[in-house]
DNA sequence: TAGTATTTAATTTTT
DNA sequence: TTAAATACTA
């Protein structure tokens, strides 16, 4: 029996008043609940109306808590399904939760309001922008688009790009809109140089922005809020609309986000929120615990639950999860516990380099595999990005199947990129940032010194540019039809170039023409026609496949198709914008998950690998200082752990490659706080690492001096009390030469690194072919006259000893780079001002 | 103007 | 390592 039948078969309730909050439950939905529901969970459910925290643990069942309140109100306390507003933290949760409630109660579900808080602005501003001075035909920026605005900028505020960076100016001003600051506000705030910078930045960004009809990320929330305090008639009718409102993941709502919530929520208070404040991990995105702490005081009278039955994963993932939950300084007091059994030890492996612990979790991959566990129930995880690098190519080798979260996402290519500039541009023709974007692509002979010209001309005349071009077009058509026409200021450009801006203007204005009266799929492809987009991806090396991607766009673009047409541009422009990585996660696919650990929030893994487990990597060095964002680290490894149902793997490297050069790396300090007793300490073959001894001795290896640099030459591990040798790297060129006793213009010089005025002729020095690492391709260098090792040369070495060199190289990079073979050590392969030798004779 | 060569800079996490 | 900015050449 469903929820459905439940309160079906309860009868007689059709009646009674639409909302009978207090009521008692029937029988019959009682006892369906009290089957289906925990305690806690079943009271969280079925809550009388008002502000409501549940304070749901990990792995405690807090999506199925929602989804059955969902169920019970419209089922039982008979709230319309359109009287829903449900929020989550990603479109695929929301998905889900819609898939869940259908379960419970039919068709019914889809009418519930459910979305990120994004989307949901975003849908909404579609209706009501208008009160605000945009048209709702409005471009959404992402950061890139942000970042292209900023630079435009730039220039007519007299700022250059050395002194601010782009990126931490938009960081700044993105800053400003999630503590509600205009520029105005803003302005009188600032303070030192480069806040004064961003002031004037700031108002001239937002101005832009509305000229073009644009909104950012952060407007989306802070304008539907400026809706709702400039248009009292329209938060009424939401206020109206929404009688019950669901918040999940609250411990990461920002100050924008809690603001919307209090105003909708303002009436009735009929306000569920969930969330746990040990996950809390977007405080650099504005997001803000204290409103999740601060809960019962901003609506006294709320109902508290708290769910503590974690149904996730094992006792000892749990225990150390938890261990790494109790360093933290502050957080509200739970106790999570678990009726599952033991399960296995936590796996700590200590690897060589990133690309030992890659061929660790692949072999690992391999054996569970074999074991018999599905590619799909496996996720890897990691701090960076960056770091997904040596894992696929690891799983590459080993022909594993994988799918990867974020990355290079698929909206962020640049063949995406271009032809969604196009469609933004027809859906919204003051885009100027899209225009600038694609107005010489496919290249049309307009280049910097056309567009130059145009913004010129477009200052002139007090108008923005794209409107310039229409006048353009204009202009040209009277001439054409012989009644002449004069602009204002004449038109700066030469024939050539008005020619092609010209039919650029016609092509743009035939466009905005089909996507008018076209469907969304004729226009795509009348669109890839007349920009000869196809031909132009041919001249590029990865040509085909950006081909492919723009195909795979267009099968996007065919769930629009029935749609009227402008509309469904539009909601498919919004979807593009809006759509996050997790979100295409196919769970169907058997293959393993590689994401961030950030991504992984709200998931769930049979089997769960960590890596770079590294300090500086985990917790991230540029945490490192700031106890508030140290916690915030330690709460992401608690949510990373926590993923776990079955299987926990932490690793980490002696020596991990950070942009092109290596460097040690101490073990993160959370393996330290994991319990001993849970461990399982491995090397990356899996075997038992028998060098790091007992647990004590591993734990002041981690906690204390470290390991050594490329100690797994021999008996890998850190062997106690081998201190750690200082960190060698290299710095500038200058720095190289000194080291290496190696002198430029003379001795040898490598072309790419050196200063011009060191640069040798190639008469003078011929270069030659010599040996690289691995099986690259040699790379070519100019010979150095005198390097410091030659071949059969004895050298020691700090950690290794002595060896034999074999081979002596110079790099493109200007290192010298030595191959040894160590008495019993084996081959190495050594940068020479990384691991000066001496040499022994 | 377009294409190539070279130099420089940057690297957290994301809706 | 690599992307992006800049300089240089055809």
């Amino acid at each position: 029996m469903d929820l459905a039948q439940a309160t079906a078969t309860s009868g007689g309730d059709v009646d009674t008043p639409v909302r009978a909050a207090h009521a008692p439950i029937s029988p019959a939905t009682d006892a369906y609940l009290s089957q289906q529901l925990n305690p806690a969970q079943k009271d969280a459910v079925t809550a009388p109306d008002g502000p409501l925290l549940i304070l749901a643990g990990a792995g405690s069942g807090k999506t199925r808590v929602i989804a059955y309140r969902i169920a019970f109100l419209v089922m039982e306390r008979k709230v319309p399904a359109d009287a829903i507003l449900g929020v989550t933290f990603t479109n695929k949760a929301a998905g889900e939760m819609k898939e869940r409630v259908e379960k419970l109660i039919g068709p019914d579900a889809r009418r519930v309001t459910l979305g990120t808080f994004h989307a949901i602005c975003a849908r909404w501003l579609r209706r009501y922008i208008d009160r605000i001075g945009y048209d709702s035909s409005f471009s959404i920026f992402d950061a890139d688009d942000q970042l292209t605005l900023l630079k435009r900028l730039y220039a007519d505020a007299g700022i250059n790009q050395k002194q601010f960076a782009p990126q931490a100016v938009r960081a700044e001003i993105s800053k400003a809109k999630e503590r509600l600051e205009t520029p105005a506000q803003y302005s009188r705030r600032a303070e030192d140089p480069f806040q004064s910078a961003v002031a004037s930045l700031y108002r001239r960004y937002q101005e832009s922005l509305q000229e073009q009809n644009a909104v950012d990320f952060d407007d989306l929330l802070v304008l539907m809020l400026r809706v709702f305090e400039e248009a009292p008639d329209v938060l009424r009718r939401f206020q109206r609309q929404y009688q019950q409102v669901l918040v999940d993941e609250y411990q990461d709502v920002n100050k924008v986000q809690y603001l919307l919530v209090k105003h909708l929520a303002a009436g009735h208070r009929n306000l569920t929120i969930v969330g746990d404040d040990s996950q809390a991990i977007y405080g650099w995105r504005g997001a803000d615990v204290r409103y999740i702490l601060e809960f019962e005081h901003d609506f006294p009278e709320s109902r508290v639950v708290r769910l503590e039955q974690n149904y996730r994963s094992t006792k000892t993932i749990l225990k150390a999860a938890q261990a790494i939950e109790a360093g933290l300084s502050a957080r509200r007091d739970k106790r999570l516990w678990t009726e599952n059994g033991e399960g296995v030890p936590i796996t700590v492996c200590q690897a060589a380099d990133e690309r030992d612990e890659a061929m660790f979790v692949a072999r690992e991959v391999e054996k569970l595999h074999n074991e018999g566990q599905r590619y799909r129930d496996i996720a890897v995880m990691y701090r960076m990005n960056s770091q997904s690098r040596a894992l696929e190519e690891a799983l590459v080798r080993r022909r594993l199947p994988y799918q990867i979260v974020g990355g290079t996402r698929f909206y962020e290519r640049r063949e995406i990129k271009d032809v969604l500039a196009y469609l933004r541009l027809i859906n919204n023709p003051a885009d100027a940032v899209s225009l600038e974007r694609i107005i010489n692509v496919p290249n049309r002979g307009i280049g910097d010194t056309t567009l130059d010209q145009l913004r010129d001309w477009a200052a002139a005349l007090g108008i923005p540019v794209p409107y310039t071009l229409k006048l353009l077009r204009e202009l040209d058509q009277a001439h054409e039809q012989g009644t002449d026409r004069q602009a204002s200021i004449a038109p700066p450009f030469g024939d050539r170039a008005k020619n092609q801006l010209v039919a650029f203007a016609r092509l743009m204005s035939d466009l905005q023409e089909a996507g008018r009266t076209s469907g969304l799929v004729e226009l795509f492809d009348m669109l890839l026609l007349r920009t000869g987009y196809r031909e132009y991806l041919a001249n590029d090396k990865a040509g085909e496949e950006r081909w492919e991607n723009v195909m795979e766009l267009r099968s996007v673009v065919t769930d629009y198709a029935g749609m009227e047409p402008g509309a469904g541009l539009r909601a498919f422009l919004e979807n593009a914008s809006l759509v996050a990585d997790v979100d295409s996660l196919k769970a169907e696919q058997d293959s393993i998950t590689l994401l961030t650990l950030h991504s992984a929030k709200g998931l769930e893994y049979p089997v769960v690998f960590i890596t770079g487990m590294e300090e500086g990597i985990f917790p991230h060095s540029r945490s490192q200082g700031d106890p508030e964002q140290m916690d915030e680290e330690r709460r992401l490894c608690y949510v990373g752990m926590t993923r776990a149902m079955q299987r926990l793997y932490l690793v980490h490297c002696d020596v991990r490659t950070v942009y092109g050069t290596p460097r040690s790396g101490e073990p993160s300090q959370f393996l330290a706080s994991v319990p001993m007793d849970r461990l399982h300490l491995v090397n990356s073959y899996g075997m038992q690492a028998h060098s790091l001894g007992g647990g004590q001795a591993a734990v002041r290896t981690w906690s204390g001096t470290g390991t050594t640099i490329g100690g797994q030459a021999g008996g890998r591990g850190g062997r106690e009390g081998s201190g750690r040798p200082e960190r060698k790297q290299f710095g500038s060129l200058e720095a190289i030469i000194q080291r290496t006793g190696i002198r430029h213009g003379s001795d040898f010089v490598q072309t790419a690194s050196l200063t011009p005025q060191a640069r040798p002729t190639a008469a003078t020095v011929p270069p030659v072919r010599v040996p690289t690492r691995g099986n690259a391709a040699p790379a070519p260098v100019v010979a150095p006259a005198k390097a410091k090792y030659a071949a059969g040369q004895r050298v020691r070495h700090t950690s290794f000893g002595q060896g034999t060199v074999l081979a002596s190289a110079i790099t493109r990079r200007g290192e010298e780079e030595v191959r040894v073979r160590f008495d019993g050590v084996g081959e190495k392969t050594l940068l020479g001002a990384l691991a000066p030798m001496e040499i022994v004779a």
